[in-house]
DNA sequence: GACAATGTTACAGT
DNA sequence: CACTGTAACATTGT
């Protein structure tokens, strides 16, 4: 489920769905990838542990931190979920199916029938006997048990400030930038020690927005095209959010439902296109900067001015 | 079959 | 030592 917008939607409407809620139970499908602090959870044991910690207690609260969401307990922990790239959590009715060893949503026409929603891993048991399942088609997410305040600090330590917080200004994030004087700018966006939030989708939009070339290298940003940046990171955020995220990809709501983003894009995965801008007559180009798609239009993003 | 996919990180190389 | 780029993780859709 991927980024900022993504993530903040999930945790606002669960926070507003679950929350003093009881966990009664929870079960996993895989081991893999859940983790009881720093321990890689690989056993039975180690997710045993997790279900005793976790049992009985209440969900105080739903929220977001970066890209995670953030599920506080009454006994002071908290579960953490990084969703990576095709984690999406859902809340409803469920029935276990013995045959398939897996969990099916009770009513089939329901949108947690979506085929992007069927791939159950974790499901949580919840005292009003609906559950809350997490999707991960791609097996990357990871589950942390953060046991207590101090490991909850130590866990976000490395991740740079929230780019929605009303206290970042642009000459926050000009500082935060600067950590990169020789990235480029993509790349440096989608750092999550730099700022908190932004990926591949988001990057894209607000670097077209900025008139910004994707390898532009930070030293060489003016002020002017850092706070244009820094404007318009917040702006597509929000837009982002309001639009309850971009399911051009698998991301759901917990209600199952697809967010509205992706019919606003004017980069990300338009290669080909004609460039949307106001008297621009560019054509969208993709190219790969360190690693990743990236979408722009080299009439209005140049290189070199 | 080849390639790409919202993210992060371990590792190799400079 | 610090920084940077790439491969890998696991699976599905086009």
């Amino acid at each position: 489920m991927p980024e900022l917008p993504e993530v903040e939607t999930t945790a606002k409407i669960l926070n507003s769905l679950i929350n003093g809620l009881v966990i009664s139970d929870v079960w996993t499908s895989y081991r893999s990838t859940f983790y009881l602090g720093k321990e890689n959870i690989k056993d039975e044991n180690y997710f045993k542990k997790f279900r005793k910690e976790v049992v009985g207690e209440k969900i105080e609260k739903v929220h977001r931190r970066a890209k995670n969401v953030l599920i506080s307990l009454s006994n002071g922990k908290t579960i953490l979920i990084h969703m990576k790239m095709t984690g999406h959590l859902l809340y409803g009715n469920y029935n276990f199916d013995k045959k398939a060893n897996s969990w099916i949503p009770a009513d089939i026409k329901s949108p947690l029938a979506d085929p992007f929603n069927r791939f159950i891993r974790l499901v949580f048991t919840l005292s009003n006997d609906k559950h809350l399942a997490f999707s991960d088609m791609r097996k990357f997410a990871t589950i942390t048990l953060l046991p207590d305040h101090k490991s909850f600090v130590t866990n976000f330590e490395n991740i740079g400030p929230e780019p929605l917080e009303k206290n970042f200004d642009w000459k926050i994030f000009k500082k935060r930038l600067l950590l990169k004087p020789n990235g480029k700018i993509k790349t440096v966006l989608m750092d999550q020690t730099i700022v908190a939030g932004i990926g591949n989708i988001y990057s894209d939009e607000v670097l077209w927005s900025s008139s910004v070339h994707p390898e532009r290298k930070i030293s060489s940003l003016k002020d002017s095209e850092i706070k244009e940046i820094f404007v318009n990171a917040r702006e597509i955020l929000k837009k982002g959010i309001n639009f309850g995220g971009d399911s051009m990809s698998d991301y759901r709501n917990p209600y199952g439902h697809r967010g509205n983003f992706q019919n606003h894009h004017n980069a990300y995965r338009k290669t080909g296109d004609r460039c949307n801008k106001r008297g621009c007559k560019g054509v969208i180009k993709r190219i790969v900067i360190g690693g990743r798609s990236t979408h722009f239009c080299p009439t209005h993003q140049k290189l070199f001015k």
